[in-house]
DNA sequence: TATTTATTGTGATAACAAACACATAAATTT
DNA sequence: AAATTTATGTGTTTGTTATCACAATAAATA
């Protein structure tokens, strides 16, 4: 292992690589090659090792990967040892659906307040959670500090959501909506819009 | 412009571009320059040209760009003249999510099919769409051939519709389970998983 | 009509990421 | 204990994508 830039791209390949893990400790396994795992995931091996060989040598030559182990070491290096507090905004069936989500895997990220702008909704308690007036987002005071906001609202309030979110000091922000979010560079903004992902999957399709 | 391997990276911005002309086109503009598209999509204005230089000379030197013009290529340069018709596989939160939103925005993605299989589900219309049992997904009749599937069923099932999906003939599929889909290569996935996201957002958040 | 300004299109370069080749080392076999 | 097998870790090469610098050209101005 030598001091050098991880690339992004590996980045985005941990979690992948953390839920294979998870699912194969779960059944018991406990040695990995990094060619067994590129069969579960159709990830060149070389690809694997090299990713991982940005964090550390977690494996032993002509034996493969302790599974626990690197299950454990990619949990620290993603941050996933700690709890992470979520706010959600919006609670149509995006904004449930990721809420039974969440909570059914329960996967260490925590769903602390939610906010909709529809009255017939806020006040409700949807999966232990009271739903607060969007239009309280700026005031209203929660406990825990949140560290993540989900943005699953109208497109048109989108941006003015976000804005808030930040003000209340959120790290990064999943947006649901098909809005372009313009935020200070150092918030990580991942981008979750299904009409996007359709538009450049048909020009693949079209012109097999 | 100049016969030219074509980034996948710009067919990807191409969806971008689309949805901020076509609200520019609504709101009366009529041309439109590189840079001030940046403006909009924090995207260089280099970066704009190159994409759109792979498929042709759109703009005028000098002026910018016909928004009209430059819409209908694009739409043109995507497939997106035509109709899709999509399945979906699972009728819960997420699968009336899509449902709401890709009716909603009528996009030129129709949903012709949905599968479930909740026996309390199966029969239900749901947005005109009536819900047939998912162990049918193989046999049943559809009149439309399905062009792309969509996948929001429990992730120990996805890999088996995915499967079943290949055979009635789509030639992408957008799956929203946290599964590794493995099939033929020829066969375009968009993986859709909002814990992998998080998982590598937290680590950017972590490491601020 | 010459000059300036605005803006596109593109070849060349730089940055980034994937794939490869192979040195290293543990375990197993002969 | 030597040879073989298995599998990791990594420097180098190749491929891909973004950025830059600037030529080309249209319009506006002097």
């Amino acid at each position: 292992m030598k001091e050098q830039k991880i690339p992004k791209e590996t980045i985005k390949r941990l979690p992948i690589y953390y839920r294979c893990l998870n699912r194969l400790v779960v059944l018991g396994k406990d040695t990995l090659s990094s060619t067994e795992l590129s069969e579960y995931l159709g990830i060149k091996p070389t690809q694997i090792r090299k990713d991982l060989s940005y964090f550390g040598d977690f494996g032993t030559r002509g034996v493969g990967y302790d599974l626990r182990r690197l299950f454990k070491e990619i949990e620290s290096i993603l941050n996933l040892e700690r709890t992470w507090n979520i706010a959600i905004a919006g609670i149509s069936n995006i904004g449930c659906a990721i809420m039974d989500l969440l909570d059914f895997n329960h996967s260490g990220f925590n769903i602390v307040t939610a906010f909709d702008s529809n009255p017939n909704v806020v006040g409700n308690v949807v999966h232990g959670v009271t739903v607060h007036d969007l239009n309280d987002l700026k005031e209203c005071t929660v406990e825990e500090p949140i560290d993540i906001g989900i943005i699953a609202v109208d497109p048109v309030d989108a941006r003015e959501v976000a804005n808030c979110l930040v003000d209340r000091g959120v790290g990064g922000i999943i947006n649901f909506a098909p809005t372009l979010l313009n935020l200070p560079k150092e918030i990580e903004v991942v981008q979750m819009d299904l009409t996007s992902e359709l538009g450049w999957l048909v020009f693949f399709i079209g012109n097999n």
